[in-house]
DNA sequence: GTACAAGTTGAAGTAAGCTTGAAGTCAAGA
DNA sequence: TCTTGACTTCAAGCTTACTTCAACTTGTAC
């Protein structure tokens, strides 16, 4: 049988506080076995999982969708190609959008800077009586309609 | 005087909740007149002050880090070419350091795969260990340590 | 004059992701 | 034996950004 770590030390090899731990395994992102006395022991490919979470949580998973993701995983075993495959073309397209956001919102700073108006309100980037019609209410044209992404 | 909407119009026009806008208000992101009878009237301006809170939502500041760059911009005016300038380069950066830490998870995504370790704790995006000592504990390479960022 | 929509306030609730605190257990060292 | 230190559980608290609710008051239409 392998190596069993406590949890002040998946605490420190991970970087994630024991209290976090303690409320991962709550919501059922990890597991540990007990010492005779209550005691969590953490099987080592747990530092996998955990890793995962923080990289997860990092691109933008609330912990359920993490959560939804780990239980199509193997527990103690590293994932498999096509595991990665999936995951990958998933994320992927999340960090893309994403990051296509944040372009056009650099986009809006500049232009706004650029097409001399410098007025929130005159602005065709930033004015909602423009948009009013075509688009809906709301600032959507720098905002993209609200693809929901994290970072904090 | 110009025309002063009330909260429906503003919240329809603004695409924001009218629950929200009071909130707004509480915290001080914007202000309204009173009708008489105690209700709100908004300046047209307020459009224009909360697509900014909105699109600096997206950027990813919280309310309270938009409040104060709002009280360094004028309430009834647009904003000048420096105000522009200034919130350009701050939130430009902010953004850069977002996606550059989104391009690193993407890479350490397609890398993970590339490698063709398929592993989260032999590869050397992941494992811990090998991070251990020049860089603390937890998956740092990839997570970038930490700018906060949000965009939810 | 009466109904109904729209507005008001203050307090409480929600959701995510944890942290903190209280009270107790347990093993090892001085 | 006594005291740390590490650990346990369960409940409550925290932060951000709002929403919802209850209890009222107003404005507008018929």
């Amino acid at each position: 049988m392998s190596k069993l770590l406590p949890i002040s030390e998946v605490a420190r090899r991970s970087g994630v506080a024991a209290s976090a731990l303690r409320f991962y395994e709550e919501r059922g992102l990890i597991t540990s076995e007990r010492t005779g006395s209550g005691h969590r022991r953490y099987p080592r490919p747990v530092l996998r999982r955990i890793a995962f979470i923080v990289y997860a949580q990092r691109v933008g998973l609330t912990l359920e969708e993490i959560g939804g993701e780990l239980t199509e995983l193997p527990a103690n075993h590293a994932p498999t190609r096509r595991d990665w495959s999936r995951l990958s073309t998933n994320w992927s397209s999340r960090i893309d959008a994403r990051i296509a956001e944040l372009e056009r919102l650099k986009l809006g700073l500049t232009e706004c800077i650029g097409c001399g108006c410098l007025s929130l309100d005159r602005c065709r980037l930033a004015n909602p009586d423009d948009r009013a019609g075509d688009r809906g209410p709301g600032p959507r044209y720098w905002i993209g309609d609200r693809p929901l992404d994290p970072a904090r």
